[in-house]
DNA sequence: AACTTGTGTGACATATCCGTGACAGCCTCA
DNA sequence: TGAGGCTGTCACGGATATGTCACACAAGTT
């Protein structure tokens, strides 16, 4: 892989240097910026192809950037993180309407930070935004977070819609239930490993009826795989 | 999954035993340390996958410690967890900006310890590399943990799988069962020596359909060997 | 040939893994 | 406040894999 660019926005200059000192040792290129203008400026030279954005600077806030990035034409393919201190929920769901791919919260551990910086980037690469996956008759829109079954709708919880989203985007390969859960739940929540399981069978029986079940399969002390090929 | 090495360095042997035991349960090796000396001395032998230091040690200090190894070009990459009493946020960053992968506050639960060891070990780990072993038309892909022979897939249990897999990473080379129990059991698992022959015939007849039991061949008084030449 | 040693093979008790239904806690929405 | 959807956990039972044994068989040895 590539080495990659990721600009951090933030003004305190004890957590920039962390975020910078983890972001490089998990070799990312990294450029700094204290507030919007400097910021303006690092992009000017290069384009990154993530921003960890600070949810306060001085001046104009974080979500204010945000979304102008977002309108504009250069910079709204670039993925964003916001970083806030702050828990509350309303926050977090305002970040992620505004068009932030994600969101950490302080404190975070830089183990946590450099797993969603590749989550997200991981999740940007191919191709973008209005992800539209097909898999033999089975299909599933990102944009309207639909999926079908040949002619007829097929209904999904948003963890059973995540899975199979998983899937169809990793398709032929076997995925621990440990990894399903960082992919699938996230990577800073502790669940039994039997809860992928459960959700499995929930997946199943929602596709069973048109027969789709069968591209879950289980493999047997390591885990599942969606395939097309019987066993 | 191969065992993982954790080595505890922690004053306080109360604590040490209670973090030894949480993580045997949990199937990690453990080595104990007392101070940085000790450490030192438990790192010559073998370098462990993960350290959890203690914040506060006698004379040197855990950051400190740290700090250190992470200059060290031999124990840079080794991940490191931070176990502290303080709940204060000022170290939690300045502990992460030593280059800490996360970070534990006294008191923990042990379940707690042992998913974020998991998190930060499974988080360090090289990024898979799709392994796709062939063999005069045996083939194996390590992505979807598949065996076909020409045309046909092969239908085998987790042990055979790991064990035509060792065999196919070493061809042309004889192993005696004791070392193959080692690569391919785990090095700390005692079963008779015997079983081996008992998956080996597994193997074989599982191979055996599409004719390719014969690159499995017997080597009376050493062990077996993998090999497309006959005899 | 008899004996010794090493390996193939079928059977079997047990351990392990996985599918499944049930359930309680938590949300949201009316 | 209650209904209804979603989630994570558990316990049970069935399916499958595992390790060990006993015995048959083969290859050397005396």
């Amino acid at each position: 892989m590539q080495q990659k660019h990721v600009l951090i926005v933030e003004d305190e200059a004890p957590i920039r240097d962390m975020i910078r000192f983890a972001l490089e040792r998990a070799d990312f290129s990294v450029v700094e910026a204290e507030d919007a203008q400097s910021a303006r400026l690092a992009m000017a030279d290069h384009l990154p192809d993530l921003i960890l954005l600070d949810w306060m600077l001085p001046g104009i806030s974080g979500a204010e950037l945000a979304r102008e990035w977002r309108r504009d034409e250069l910079t709204q393919n670039v993925a964003i993180i916001m970083v806030t201190a702050r828990v509350d929920e309303d926050d977090r769901v305002r970040g992620l309407n505004i068009g932030a791919d994600d969101y950490v919260t302080k404190p975070f551990s830089s183990s946590e930070l450099i797993a969603r910086v590749r989550a997200v980037l991981r999740r940007s690469l191919p191709g973008g935004e209005d992800e539209c996956l097909e898999f033999e008759g089975l299909s599933l829109d990102a944009a309207s977070q639909r999926v079908s079954a040949g002619a007829d709708a097929v209904r999904l919880g948003p963890t059973e819609y995540r899975l199979l989203r998983f899937f169809m985007s990793n398709p032929e390969r076997v995925y621990s239930r440990e990894q399903m859960l960082d992919r699938v739940w996230g990577q800073n929540v502790y669940v039994e490993e039997r809860t992928v399981d459960v959700h499995i069978r929930r997946l199943r029986k929602a596709l069973a009826p048109h027969g789709f079940d069968r591209f879950i399969q289980t493999v047997r002390g390591s885990g599942y795989r969606f395939s097309s090929k019987s066993l």
